[in-house]
DNA sequence: ATTATTTTGTGATATGCATCACATTGTATA
DNA sequence: TATACAATGTGATGCATATCACAAAATAAT
């Protein structure tokens, strides 16, 4: 647990806007911390009274459903989280666990909104990426329940490939069981269609990595469900 | 079209944070307007540059999906709409249609943002509402997605009776066919478990008059899937 | 290294719900 | 009031995918 945070803005471009004066405010008023795959960096039902910065690193957003754990979705640094639990009841609403190697920083929520008053620009960029996360989140919705599995698989594949690692090779960052979590399946299902899609010559598997070998086949997949 | 909305508060709690001031520039610079069941109030794809604020009655927000229109929720005033499109690139991302008699003031963007910076308990106001809309959506979508069609059904009911209309009593506000886009069925499957919970002596149907005469069973069918 | 434990692959079977098809009722229009 | 059109009720059938039941790998623990 350091406090040596000086040089950690909470994003490049939100700290390019912060006036001098709260931005040593800020800086002398959170934690960084380093988080290993796995751990739990916000854990729904605990009270907390920090706004989480995640600096470097994937989590992934995930709550308790009426049957099993739902994924959200995995979410990349630069970002905030935690958010909604920050301006309630301070009571957080879901949970968000490293994917990766992660680093954080803790802000308190007064020293947080202090500079949401003080800062327009700042407040501005807030307001903006809450905007954004409710698009995100309807069309995610729309998607997820009108799709059938391969689509629904595609659409995972292609957001880690375009949206977390740019590159059409990776590892994935998740289990099958998690995979099924975030799609909408069972583990068994999410085993099937990737082998499916291998066999298929839209990808090749080895283990946990991936190469997207015929991405616009993947594109038509999502699309026809 | 009428421009006389001097006592049109955007809802009671953010009017009284409000200073004479930007109240006043408030309200030279919005307009009032009442639609029908029925009637766009936002039409996704379109170009905008007004907030909505939802004065009174009802709505539903509602999006393209891959297959067919979805439909996220319905809402009632007073809550504003349209706040994604007017701090991104000013084209709708969903729709807003009435379902009831409305009432709605149009803000134009320039107004709304300086009296955001003006005024910190306003704009606090609205990154609150942001956040609760976030997590509502999560777990809205959890459930859509976890729960089988009787559970979905039943939350249908539930927050019609207990967030909407707050009575056991009231006559569904969307046809079948939209219900069932909002619940993520097919148009028969709705009208089959409304009258099986007909049967099973949970409501009470004639035509599209609803009762509620069992909540408790309602509220278990809605865990039990 | 060896054993225990978690993760993954794959068949067989069951089921919830979509889809199709059409009758029926309700509601607007001429 | 008659006619057209939209909304609803209900059966029969098919299909996508969950579930169950293991085997096989991979990973972690001893």
């Amino acid at each position: 647990m350091q406090n040596d945070c000086k040089n950690c803005p909470f994003n490049s471009k939100a700290a390019s806007m912060l006036s001098d004066c709260s931005f040593d405010q800020l800086s002398e008023n959170h934690l960084v911390l380093k988080f290993k795959k796995g751990d739990s960096i916000i854990k729904q039902g605990m009270y907390s009274t920090n706004v989480v910065f995640l600096r470097t690193g994937l989590a992934k957003i995930h709550l308790a459903g009426p049957y099993h754990e739902q994924i959200v979705k995995l979410v990349k640094a630069p970002t905030y989280l935690g958010l909604p639990t920050t301006f309630g009841d301070k009571i957080n609403q879901y949970s968000v666990t490293a994917v990766s190697e992660v680093e954080v920083c803790f802000i308190d929520v007064e020293v947080f909104q202090t500079i949401l008053n003080e800062n327009h620009a700042f407040s501005h960029e807030i307001v903006l990426e809450l905007c954004r996360n409710e698009l995100e989140s309807f069309h995610r919705c729309a998607n997820r329940t009108q799709k059938l599995l391969r689509g629904n698989m595609a659409d995972a594949l292609l957001e880690f490939s375009d949206k977390i690692f740019m590159s059409d090779t990776f590892t994935l960052p998740l289990s099958q069981v998690e995979l099924a979590n975030l799609v909408d399946t069972s583990r068994e299902s999410v085993s099937r269609i990737l082998t499916e899609f291998d066999k298929d010559g839209i990808i090749q598997l080895k283990g946990k990595e991936i190469q997207i070998t015929n991405k616009k086949s993947l594109q038509l997949v999502s699309q026809n469900g």
